[in-house]
DNA sequence: TATTATATCTCGGGT
DNA sequence: ACCCGAGGTATAATA
């Protein structure tokens, strides 16, 4: 399942690294190295104690002792490389779209994980915006009364507006979503949607801002924009959700019940 | 420096675990595991082999087998509990700011490495954006003869603009840059300084968009929006920043001598 | 393949 | 503490 090799000599080392990468085993180098990159930009890395994870699928990761960001990395391998250069064994990691390398010089390999892992599970992402614009899709009502959704992921110009429908005059709407704190940039994303439309369709359309908070600039922004807003209580989402799948009469009835 | 634990009862393992977490040391957690996150959102994951990486400083990621993202994490943690409770070894991470928290179940433990890493090695990135920005601040030329900057990073509103000069006119420039490419998106904030900038100060001011290379659907936007952009190289770029730092005699000098 | 927008984004810098 | 914007962002979805 897992092996661990702590390591003499450096062609032992050396060995036992190949092997785990021709295996597509998951290996992990603990030791002393220096790092460089050269690709869509370019870093240097300084000696210092580190790991380095060459996962199963060929992606590279390397670690210092503290936090969560890698220093360095390599998501899609093309060629991974391991030789002995002067006293040192370097790691080759090759990428191809985009072009980059990623090299890493071990001066000292304190010892090496390697085995192979099975995961099999299962992955499931509660609240994302994706089930938040579902959820709003279902009951429009959540953000005005009248309000009429006739499409998600509205194609608009060359971008996707998040939901699109018709108010109670039958005026066109444009919702943009955030799950979290809104902030200009969403104001900004929701009036490039607006101008297209009302440039294609010669409708001056509302657009409406949807988010739990928003920053003071991006209210502002709003108002300058001629934009509208509106606060959502996940919370609520949730339930009306959660009263959704409970599929045993009307909602009024499941409020009720708790 | 790094010890490699393999795990015969839980009771042992929960001993290193707690005693490496305790000693602020690098901890690597191998087996399988069921993980639980709440927080910002909320996921799930089923039963899998897992590597749960612990940091010196509490970082914690939890990577499958394959693929540069872990699969869940918690970047700041407040408090790591571990406690073994129906033949489970439980981890639980608790971030305060926002509020989150990752439990893992470990139903099996194969093995856990852990120790202290020292590493005071130094970082350093090249042709960033910041990079970029200074050399052109220093070479306005570079974008128009007769340009001159006044600023960098000027703040507008209540964002940054990343460089604002005067022309051969005194036609204020607002200039947005970009390292890679720029997309609609990048237009939409430079629009967004050059509306504000006018707003407040009731010229109309040039608004720039540079960067290595555009997307069709920007140039749309650009001209639409009666915005200008330039291509710039990047290895130029870089020329010039290395002749101003060789420093001897002028860039003309400099190119000659290549 | 290129483009777009999300992310439990993270991270640093500024006010 | 909030807010803003960059990132070698990566990743998924869509045309």
């Amino acid at each position: 399942m897992i092996e661990y090799t702590k390591c003499g000599s450096n062609d032992q080392c050396v060995e036992v690294i190949k092997n785990a990468i021709r295996n597509k085993e998951l290996l992990i180098i603990f030791g002393k190295c220096t790092v460089d990159y050269q690709g869509r930009a370019a870093s240097k890395l300084t000696e210092g104690e580190r790991f380095v994870i060459i996962k199963q699928d060929g992606a590279i990761i390397i670690h210092r002792p503290t936090g969560y960001s890698p220093v360095n990395w390599q998501p899609n391998t093309s060629v991974i490389e391991v030789v002995e250069r002067d006293n040192k064994i370097v790691i080759t990691a090759i990428r191809n779209k985009p072009r980059e390398i990623v090299w890493v010089y071990f001066s000292e390999i304190y010892g090496v994980i390697h085995g192979k892992l099975v995961d099999l599970g299962e992955f499931v992402m509660y609240m994302d915006e994706n089930e938040i614009r579902d959820i709003l899709y279902e009951n429009p009502e959540l953000i005005e009364k009248g309000l009429r959704f006739l499409e998600k992921e509205k194609s608009i110009g060359n971008g996707y507006a998040d939901l699109f429908g018709v108010d109670k005059n039958n005026t066109p709407v444009i919702i943009e979503i955030k799950r979290i704190s809104a902030s200009r940039e969403a104001v900004l994303q929701l009036f490039n949607y607006v101008k297209i439309y009302e440039n294609m369709t010669g409708v001056k359309p509302r657009g409406i801002l949807i988010a739990p908070n928003f920053t003071s600039s991006a209210i502002e922004s709003i108002h300058k924009l001629g934009l509208e807003y509106k606060e959502i209580n996940l919370q609520l989402l949730w339930k009306y959700k959660k009263a959704k799948e409970a599929k045993h009469g009307t909602l009024l009835e499941f409020f009720q019940k708790k």
